[in-house]
DNA sequence: TGTATCGGATACGCCGGTGTATCGAAAATT
DNA sequence: AATTTTCGATACACCGGCGTATCCGATACA
């Protein structure tokens, strides 16, 4: 027996498997979010990763072990990111434009807006999760989490000309996730379709929410 | 050469012919909405149909041309079926309830939530656009499309209780329809996962589109 | 430096699905 | 009723991708 009755835990993975896992997690978000899920071939994500199948059933067992670890990754990632919007990014907005409240949310669009295939990707978790009871759960608590982390947002940040949201923060926090989903999607079809780089702005959405964050901040008495 | 030379037209198709392709996409919209339009195989849909190969074969040219045939019916279906909620069911919802509001969201959930395959496939739709620039034009036509029909809808309806929608209807159809799929995926991710019948009422969606309709409403003097 | 272990590469057999070519029955046409 | 046309069924060859078993080089350890 083991002299260290203590370590049966499955003994920390060594670095080279770790980088190995990472890499491939890198190229499955590439390929998922080109091809979508079902069509990428193992083979495809192992070629764009620089390995063969040996390595990817080395260290996965499968193609949907490897979409549960990648999305967990990448959760964990949002998540941080979103934190990091209201901490650092959102205090920095300039606040000396004529409408306020578009330039905040120009200023959170560019900075969630580029992930384009994260967008792909999480599109494409949801419609997962729609189908199958085993990705539901996951896909509802990643949900569930960034709506909280919103909430939390809206609580502590205060936009530059002293706005002050007003109202039930949840539905608030519900109404403009759906309206940012609705952004970044239509800037992803234009994209896609033949304009080069459409602005934010040119979606009907994008005015949308302006339109909406009017409608639920107040003066801040500060 | 023909005796009638102006019937050089593809031949109006055989009402068999038209009977077998009807059945076909049925089938494909079943299987489309189950597994996805990747993973369904053109086995699967012509055995769901009750065809072989052949037939598919015979009727179109590949799945991919199905998928369009279908997304065209199904898309005029749906427009039709807004037309329908503007004509006959909106101007029917009882008025006597506490929030009218609440009730006429009802009434809309409980004409649209039912198609709950429909709605993974625009999800799918959507998502193939936001990757195929050829499919990117179809879908945000259909989009437009339905953008402009609700917006005909908010400028012709009257809430219950005198109550009419007030700013840019555009923008605020553009918000209703973001929410409104915000509450359809809610209740078909509670669906899939355990529970069985959740009532939209559950659906943090659901409050945050009452609570908005009530911020774009004010009564209508009459 | 020798040896053991680990991790990725290679090679193999297999299967589901594809698209086509051919055939036969049913329907349309005369 | 005879014949032609239409349309779906059947059969076939083919391929991409899968998962495994085995091998071999690199790395860690003594």
């Amino acid at each position: 027996m083991s002299s260290d009755v203590d370590s049966m835990q499955p003994v920390a993975e060594s670095e080279r498997r770790r980088r190995t896992r990472e890499r491939l997690m890198d190229a499955a978000f590439e390929v998922f979010a080109e091809e979508g899920v079902h069509s990428a071939s193992v083979e495809a994500i192992c070629e764009r990763a620089g390995f063969s199948r040996g390595a990817f059933y080395s260290n996965f067992e499968s193609k949907e072990e490897l979409f549960f670890a990648l999305s967990d990754r990448e959760v964990d990632s949002t998540l941080l990111k979103a934190s990091e919007l209201a901490r650092d990014v959102l205090p920095a907005t300039p606040t000396d434009g004529a409408d306020v409240v578009a330039e905040v949310v120009r200023t959170m669009i560019a900075f969630v807006g580029g992930e384009a295939n994260w967008h792909r990707i999480v599109a494409e978790y949801r419609l997962l999760a729609m189908r199958d009871g085993a990705i539901a759960p996951r896909y509802v608590d990643f949900s569930r989490r960034l709506n909280d982390r919103v909430v939390e947002l809206l609580q502590t940040v205060t936009l530059g000309a002293g706005l002050r949201f007003v109202g039930d923060l949840q539905l608030i926090s519900r109404t403009l996730l759906a309206l940012f989903s609705a952004i970044t999607e239509d800037q992803l079809l234009a994209g896609v379709a033949g304009a080069p780089d459409v602005a934010a702005e040119d979606s009907l959405a994008f005015d949308a929410i302006v339109a909406y964050v009017h409608l639920v901040t107040e003066p801040d008495e500060d």
